[in-house]
DNA sequence: TTTT
DNA sequence: TTTT
C-alpha cells in the first residue's frame, strides 16, 4: 500500500520454555508463547479478576532467534516487539484454519529480557550505573558484534521443521 | 501475572466502511477492516514486490466508536492504538475457530484519522458534527467535550448485534 | 494540527526515589528519573561499552501518580508510556533554558511496574497462572476500581509545589 | 543497565523543508523539525484551543536519511521512530544547554512518509527515483534493495557538518 | 477489501 | 515553523 505501519509491542511472561526449529542453513526459528494479563476489580462484587492473553510470537531474526533460545525458559518476562501476521493453514480434517502470530522478521523485531534472576545482588545506582552488563540487554539484533556462536540448546526444546504444528 | 503490556498500533488503510452494531443502549461497536503492507523490490529479479496484511479492529470505546462512524470510510487512512485478544468460536459444522483482533476497550485505545480529502460529497459543517470535531484529529475520547450524540450512520454499514457474525 | 501522534516508551529503572508534590487539592504530581542503557561491543577492541540515558518523566494522571508514590523506589523498573513535551524556563542569573519531559497528562499514559522484589516466589505456570495479584499489574488509571487512598509516602520524597525547580 | 527500552513514536507534520548535512564519507545526517498538536474544547467557554509541541529529529540512519532528503518537505506528514537522547552543548556566551532530540541511529529507527500529495511540480518518476521507492512506502531502511545513490538534494537544504549549530 |  |  505504502505509508503504513504494523506494530505490536508486548511486555509478558512466557508460558513454557522456547521452541526452536532449524532451517537447512543451521539458522533457528523460535517460538514463543507468552502471556499478558490484566487484573481489575469487579465494580459490583469488588471481586479481583484477571484476564490472560495468550500470544503466539515467531522469530525470524536470527540474533533474536539466539537469545531466545539462549536466555528465555519458562517464565522469563520479556519485552517483544514485531508485526502481526495471520496465516492460512489446514487441520487434519482438512478444516480451514487462521492464526495469527506476532512476527521478528530477518532483521526486524526487537526482543529485550526484562528479568534478571540469575548473577548476583542487581546492584543499581546512579552515581555508579556503569560496569553492569548482564543478561538483560537489548539485543536489538542489528549491530554485528551482537552476534555469538549458537548455543547447545540449554533448556529450550528443539523440533524438526517438518514437525510443523501450525498452532 | 503482573507487568504486562499488549498493545498494537497500526497504520493503514480501511478495505470497507466501518460496520456499526448498536448495544442495547444505543452505544456503537464498530468493526473495522484495515489493511498495512509493505513493498520491497525482489533480491533476485528486481521486480516490485508486495504484501498486505488485513487486520480486524472492534472499537469498544463509546467515543472513538462515534468517531468511526461518522468520519470513516473505505479507503480512510488512520492509526489506530489497541490489544491483541483471540476468541474462539464454532462455525456452523460446529468447528472450532479462533479470531485475533484488535480491541480498543472501553475508555481505552486511540484512533487518529490521517486523510484529510476534505472534498467531495461528505461536506464538512462544524453545526452538524457537533461542534468539536473535525476529520483528522485526535479522537483520544477521554476529554467529556468528545462525547456527543450519536450520528445518523453516514457512510457506514448499520447491523444489528444479533447478526454477529465472526469473522 | 489534527491527525498527529506523540508517544512516548521506556522500559527503564528510577535513579532515585521518586519526587511527590501535591497540587492544592491533594492530587500528586509525581517526578521520575529513568534511565535506560544501551550495551554494544565495540567494533574495533571488543570492549563492553555501555551508554545510559537519563528521562524526566512527570505524571499528572492522579491514578498513575498514586501508584508511582506507594510503589516506586531508587531501582525499580517501570514501563512508561507518556508524550514529549518541551517547557521554557530561566535558570537563577535570567538564562533561558528548555526541559523537554515524558508527561503522563490527566487521565492518559501508562505505567507497569516490571519487577516483583517483595512477595513469595513469583511462581509461574500456564496451567495455573490465576489468583496471583501483587505489584506489578497494569495501572492504566482509567478504570475508577483502582482508585485507592492516597499512601502515606514510603519512600518517596515530597515536596511542595513552591519549591518546584525546574531540572 | 539491562533490560530497557528506549521508544519515541511520531505522526506529525514538518515545520521546515528538512536539513540535510553531509559525513565526510557522503551520507547524509539529516534533521527535521515536527509539530505534532492536540486540540479540544474549553470545558468552560467551550472554545476550541490547540496546543502544538515541535520536535527536533536527526536521522544518522544512511538509508532513511536519503529518503527524507528526497521526500520530504516543509508540510509533509510522517510516522517517525527513534529513541530519546540528550545532549549537552554550550551557547556562544559559555552558558551550559540541553537539548533533547529524537534520533534515528544507523540501521536504527522508522520513517513513513504519510502523505501523498502527488500533484504539482514536484513530479514523481520512476526511473529518477532509482525505481524502488514512491512516496508513501515504508522505509526502513534494512533491506539492501533500498540502498540508492545519494539524490541531488532536492527541496531540502544543505549545510556543511562544520557549520553544526545544536539546537 | 485498502493504498501507491 | 507545520497542520486543521
Amino acid at each position: 500500500m505504502a505509508g503504513s505501519v504494523n506494530k505490536v509491542i508486548l511486555v509478558g511472561n512466557l508460558g513454557r520454555d522456547p521452541e526452536v526449529r532449524r532451517l537447512s542453513n543451521g539458522e533457528p526459528v523460535v517460538n514463543l508463547r507468552i502471556a499478558t494479563s490484566e487484573t481489575w476489580k469487579d465494580k459490583g462484587t469488588g471481586e479481583r479478576k484477571e484476564k490472560t492473553e495468550w500470544h503466539s510470537v515467531v522469530i525470524f531474526n536470527e540474533n533474536l532467534g539466539r537469545v531466545a533460545e539462549q536466555y528465555l525458559k519458562k517464565g522469563s518476562k520479556v519485552y517483544i516487539e514485531g508485526q502481526l501476521q495471520t496465516r492460512k493453514w489446514q487441520d487434519q480434517q482438512g478444516q480451514e484454519k487462521y492464526t495469527t502470530e506476532i512476527v521478528l522478521q530477518r532483521f526486524r523485531g526487537e526482543l529485550t529480557i526484562l528479568d534478571s534472576r540469575q548473577g548476583g545482588g542487581e546492584q543499581f545506582d546512579e552515581e555508579h550505573s556503569g560496569g553492569s552488563i548482564q543478561r538483560g540487554g537489548d539485543f536489538g539484533g542489528r549491530a554485528p558484534a551482537e552476534r555469538r556462536p549458537a548455543p547447545a540448546g540449554g533448556s529450550s526444546r528443539h523440533t524438526d521443521l517438518d514437525d510443523d504444528i501450525p498452532f
